[in-house]
This record gives C-alpha cells, sequence and structure tokens, in this order.
DNA sequence: CTCTAATGTCTAGCGGTGCTAGGGTCGAAT
DNA sequence: ATTCGACCCTAGCACCGCTAGACATTAGAG
C-alpha cells in the first residue's frame, strides 16, 4: 500500500511543479511562450507526461487560474481586514485589487481572460472562483446602498475594476492617473 | 499612367476584401479560425499575396480594428445625437457602447482585446482610435462634475463599459441584469 | 529469486500554425 | 516581336497542440 501512496504523492508533487513552472514561464515571457513542449523541457519531462495530469494546455490554464484566485481572494481579504471605515475598505479593496494584477499579469489572464475551461457564474463553478467573488462581496456589499442588490453592485464595481486593470495593461490607458481613477469610483459608487 | 492607377486601384480592393473577409470569418467562428490559409482560401489567392498587404496576421488584426473602431464612433454618436438631457444621454451611450460590443464581438476584440501591433493613448495613435475616444469624450465630458478632468472621467467611465463588456461576453457574469448595471453607473457616476 | 504483467515514460509523428524563398508566368513598354 | 519587370504560386521552414506505439522499469505472484 505504501508503495502506491509514495507514488501518488509524488504525482501531486510533479503535477504542483507543472502548474508552478507554467505560471512562472507565463509570468516571465507571456502565455503564448508557454508551449507544451518548452514546459515539458523545464519540468525535465517529455510532452505527454502533461497530458497524464492534465487533458491539455486549457487546463493547465485553468489550474493556474484557480491557483491564483485563491490567492487574489487572499490578498483582498488581508488588505480589507485592517482598514476603518467602509469607504476607505472599499479604496483598500480597489488598490489590492489593482495592484494584484499588475503584479500577476500572467494569472489574472488566466482567471479573466484566457479559456482555462472553467464554468463561471454557475453553480458548478469551482469553489475558488467563488471565493474570490465572496471576498469582493463581503466588502462591497456593505456599500450598495438602498435599493440595489449586493451581489448587483458587487459584479458592477468588480466589471469597473476589471476595465481599469485590463486596458492599463494592454496600454489602452496611460498608467499614471490610476490612483484619482481609483478614487472617481470609490467617491461615486459606494454609498456610504 | 492609367494601367498603374488600375492597378493600383485593383490592389485596394482587394486589400479591403481581405480585411472583410477576416472580419467576416472572425466574427463567424472566431478569431482563432482566422488563419493565413483559409483567409487567403477564402479571398482566392494564396498566402503570400497576403503579406504583400499586411506584415503579417497582428496588421490585418490592426486593420480590422481601425475599421470597427470608426464604426463604433459612429454608433456613438448617432445613438447620443437625438437625445435630450445630459443623463440619458450617458446612458444611450452606455447602451450603445454594449450593443456594439454584444452584436460585434470579434471586432470588439480587434479593438481591445487582440495585439493588432497599434499604438494607444500616444500621439501617434491612428485616428480611428483617437476620435472613437474623442465620440465618448464629447458625451461624457459634460457630466465629470467639478474638479474631476474631463478626460480622466471618460477614461473611468469607458473604462467601467469595457469591464462590463468583456465580462459578460466571457461568461463572467451573468448575461440578464444589464440594464440595471447600466442603470447604477449612469446614476451614481454621472454628474448631472 | 525468477518470471510475468502492468505501470510509466519516451521517441516519433500527425495535422495544423505563421511566414518566406525562389521559380515561373504573364502583361507592359520598347 | 521581344525583352523585361511586376506579380503570384508552389513548396517548404520551424513551430504549435496533441497522441500512438515502442520501450524500460518496477511490482507482485509463484
Amino acid at each position: 500500500m505504501s508503495v502506491q501512496e509514495r507514488k501518488e504523492r509524488e504525482r501531486a508533487v510533479r503535477e504542483r511543479l507543472i502548474v508552478a513552472t507554467a505560471r512562472e514561464l507565463a509570468e516571465q515571457q507571456g502565455w503564448d511562450a508557454v508551449t507544451t513542449r518548452r514546459l515539458a523541457e523545464r519540468i525535465e519531462y517529455s510532452q505527454p507526461v502533461l497530458y497524464s495530469h492534465f487533458r491539455g494546455k486549457r487546463e493547465i490554464i485553468g489550474a493556474v487560474a484557480l491557483q491564483g484566485a485563491t490567492e487574489m481572494a487572499a490578498a483582498v481579504r488581508a488588505a480589507t481586514a485592517a482598514v476603518d471605515g467602509p469607504r476607505e475598505r472599499v479604496a483598500a479593496l480597489a488598490r489590492a485589487y489593482l495592484d494584484f494584477a499588475a503584479r500577476n499579469p500572467a494569472v489574472y489572464d488566466a482567471i479573466f481572460q484566457l479559456d482555462g475551461g472553467l464554468a463561471y457564474a454557475q453553480e458548478d463553478t469551482p469553489e475558488p472562483l467563488k471565493d474570490a467573488f465572496a471576498a469582493l462581496l463581503e466588502c462591497l456589499g456593505e456599500v450598495a446602498g438602498d435599493g440595489v442588490a449586493p451581489g448587483l453592485f458587487t459584479e458592477t464595481f468588480w466589471a469597473c475594476l476589471h476595465g481599469l486593470a485590463t486596458l492599463t495593461r494592454a496600454g489602452r490607458l496611460p498608467p499614471e492617473y490610476i490612483e484619482p481613477r481609483v478614487e472617481l469610483l470609490v467617491d461615486r459608487l459606494a454609498v456610504v
């Protein structure tokens, strides 16, 4: 029995190695550079090994996305936990979100831009994704204002942050003035 | 002289055919399906002909993006021109924007998601892109409110719309409730 | 301890991609 | 009529995601 357990353990280690390597490579050189050949070479196994862990490249992206979503939820909670006052808490959330996107562009893409084969906004949505939304909801639900559903407010606010994050990173928006844009969003959207 | 002119005319026609075909194919089957081989086949020329018009696939995407930006600017202006009152004008703009994105997903991607090799938010930005932003600015600048620069306000509002458009289309947001989200955005962000 | 069977991995290859070199054809100008 | 140059196509490169089948290596039975 112990032999089988050891093998499973080793397989799990290797699977984590694949995900970590894919993420690293994506952050270093972009997702285009994450080819199955290069990835296989970096983990020092042949290509087919990747397919014994994942159905294909898409699922690898999905695995990175789930890992990233967990981290993002933690980052948002950490940034908002110690802040007093709903207005400042929302501002802290917005900064933490945009900061995460700027510091982990490839991971952010995996979560929100690329096709990782994940279900979104459904009941079979993976837990990390639901939890990331929940982390936003916990903070943003407080400032939805009367007559506005917290979920709807959270979705809308989130969409605004997402727009800022993606347009900034894609060079569609000048990268300075991030802070005043955040201020504008928070001041106008959040009802304190 | 006339012969040369005719040839130039024919070249221009063919170039438009390439762009139109690429766009059509992208809207029908997604940008992934727009390969140089398929595109060449559809225009009934061989692949190298594409490269006598464009440096590569990226530039073809860029050409579709420019065409789309022009149309989008026109759509926004048309939707807002006949509307009275700044608040309703902004709401009309938002709906027109999201409607354009929903009706022309591939074109929207070409403009805002994909790499078409275009410069954004710089002085050498192509005119159609500048004009599309100007179309937004004309309407949104009115409702920036005191102490907020019209440009900054427009960028931020636009980012919100972009976030809604992309998240909705990527299945990250449930597609119903588009209207209440727009109402929320307009009511809170626009100062009338 | 040996042999068999199964597990795991690798090599090699398929059909596809974006892109390009080089040869050939056809029309225009002399 | 002939030359010459512009134009386009065939064929091929290196790479992609993915997989079939050969090959070790190891586990477990006798």
